[in-house]
This record gives C-alpha cells, sequence and structure tokens, in this order.
DNA sequence: ACCTCCCTGGCC
DNA sequence: GGCCAGGGAGGT
C-alpha cells in the first residue's frame, strides 16, 4: 500500500517527466476517481493545456503544481498506483485515467480499489480540501520530541492509532507505524499521551530511520506487488521489514514470535517481549 | 473521538 | 461462495 516513502519515490520519478511539459488530452475511465472534485468543476478542463510548473508531496498527497495557480492533487489510496506508459503499450486493467503530454509522454492512474482519487483545485477549493488539513510531514517536517509530546498531551488512544492519524503527523501508513514502534521499542498499545521523553525520543528516531530506509530502498512492494515505481521496478524494503507481515516469525530483535493484533480495524505486528 | 463504509482481488 | 484487507471521509 503506498504510504510516504512509496509515493515520494513516485513523485521523484514522475517529476522529470513532467515538469515544463503542457497536458494535452486527459482520459477519465471511471469517474469514482475524482469523487473529491467538487460539482461543477471541470477535471479534465482544469488540466488540459496547463502546463506543469512542479510536483510537491504532503503526507501521501501528491501534488503537481499547473499555471493559473491550480493544484493538481493525486492520492493512490490503497492500491493506486502511477505509470509512465511505454511507448505503444496498452494500459493495465483498472486505469482509471490517462494523461498526454506534449512530448506524447502519457502517465497512467492505475486503482484496483479505487480508494485512490485525482482532483484539480482552485486556491480557494484548495484551502478547504483534506490536503489543507494534514499535520506535518513526516519526511521533511518530522516532529522532534518535544513538539511531539505537545501533539500526544492527554491523548488516550494508543500510539499506534495515533501514528495513523494524518491530522497529527501526516504520510505514516499501516506498515512503517509498526515498524518504528518496534525500532523504538515502544508497545502500540500504549496510550499515546503516557509516553515518556525517552521514549520519543525513540520514536522520533524511529520513524525518521525508517521512512529514510524505506525511500532508499525505492519503497515496499509486497508480494502482491500492487505497489511497482512509475517504471515497473519493485521497491525492496520488503527484505527489510522487521515485524509487518511477520506473525508467528521470531523478532528479529529478540527471537521472541512477532504478534498480530488489532488496533482501529488495522493489523498491528508486534513483539510482544520487546515492545513493553 | 470513535464507527462505518467504500471497493476489488485473492484466499480459504 | 464468502470473507478479508485497508486510507480516510463523514457521520454521530
Amino acid at each position: 500500500m503506498p504510504e510516504l516513502p512509496e509515493v515520494e519515490t513516485s513523485r521523484r520519478l514522475l517529476d522529470p517527466f513532467v515538469v515544463g511539459r503542457t497536458v494535452v488530452s486527459v482520459e477519465v475511465n471511471r469517474g469514482r476517481v475524482l469523487r473529491r472534485q467538487e460539482r461543477d468543476a471541470d477535471f479534465a478542463g482544469r488540466l488540459t493545456g496547463r502546463r506543469v510548473r512542479g510536483t510537491r508531496r504532503l503526507g501521501k498527497h501528491l501534488m503537481i503544481d499547473l499555471d493559473d495557480d491550480l493544484t493538481w492533487v493525486i492520492h493512490l489510496g490503497m492500491s493506486g498506483r502511477l505509470a509512465i506508459a511505454a511507448d505503444g503499450a496498452e494500459p493495465p486493467p483498472h486505469t482509471h485515467v490517462q494523461i498526454r503530454l506534449d512530448d506524447d509522454t502519457e502517465i497512467w492512474f492505475t486503482d484496483p480499489r479505487t480508494f485512490g482519487y485525482t482532483v484539480a483545485y482552485t486556491p480557494e477549493e484548495f484551502d478547504r480540501s483534506p490536503t489543507s488539513r494534514l499535520g506535518s510531514d513526516a519526511l521533511t517536517d518530522l516532529p522532534d520530541a518535544t513538539r511531539l509530546a505537545s501533539l500526544l498531551e492527554r491523548r488516550t488512544a494508543p500510539i499506534k492509532a495515533l501514528l495513523l492519524d494524518q491530522s497529527l503527523i501526516a504520510g505514516i501508513g499501516n506498515i512503517y507505524a509498526d515498524e518504528a514502534l518496534h525500532g523504538a521499542a515502544i508497545d502500540p498499545f500504549r496510550q499515546g499521551g503516557t509516553l515518556e521523553s525517552g521514549e520519543l525520543d525513540r520514536l522520533v528516531t524511529a520513524i525518521s530511520v525508517t521512512l529514510d530506509m524505506a525511500l532508499a530502498s525505492g519503497g515496499t512492494s509486497l508480494d502482491d506487488l500492487a505497489y511497482l515505481l512509475p517504471d515497473g521496478r519493485t521497491g525492496d524494503y520488503l527484505e527489510r521489514l522487521q515485524v509487518y507481515g511477520r506473525e508467528g516469525e521470531p523478532c528479529l530483535r529478540c527471537g521472541a514470535p512477532v504478534r498480530r493484533s488489532v488496533i482501529r480495524g488495522r493489523s498491528t505486528f508486534w513483539c510482544s517481549e520487546c515492545q513493553s
């Protein structure tokens, strides 16, 4: 599932293909992916003829800045993928949007489970969009231990659930939340507001190290290969995962079997021996 | 601050 | 043939 490292990897690969280029055509095969678009706003019309000024990312939201202060946002959801079309190739199943640029590059947005979406915002629309309500970016603006302490103050929810709250810190998803908590040796069920300063230090460091390493690996392509880089390569962080998806296997730090629990409806993999 | 729901491929 | 995963918006 595309989390921050996967979205950032996709952004970096796409950036040189799109910056400075002008959109010449937009084909939408499935309207559901435009459900965030306000009524009467013409997604294809807003993109067509507009030049790409640059790309940005906040949390898991990819933002493409267009002429006339329009912001084209792409969220990959659970199973979304961006791809640069190879010459003459047919798009894979569930390709919902096809964008052609003025040098004939074609970008595909593919998403079997359709939790992802794309939308073109005016500045006013952007200001009331979900993208504008995100917390600080986990990669480029990760809170230090002091700031994290104030974010978690008096919070009674499990720390795992709070790490997934995109309005606190943006970009951490289910895989990297588990990996960071394991790296910091913190029990995922601990109430957020009870973390002590040494634990907060370890957590901030673990989030940072986990995301940096995942990014350096090009993200995590799970066995289902739902996530691939835009050029078709796999992200290789799977082989470095410490706990995610390893229920019953030995903890790589202490040897105890990795456990699976459910927190807020999400699978949580952790070691009850060394995360306590 | 919590629960429900959206959607589909893959697995039992 | 039925169930499950899972990000996050929206409702209560």
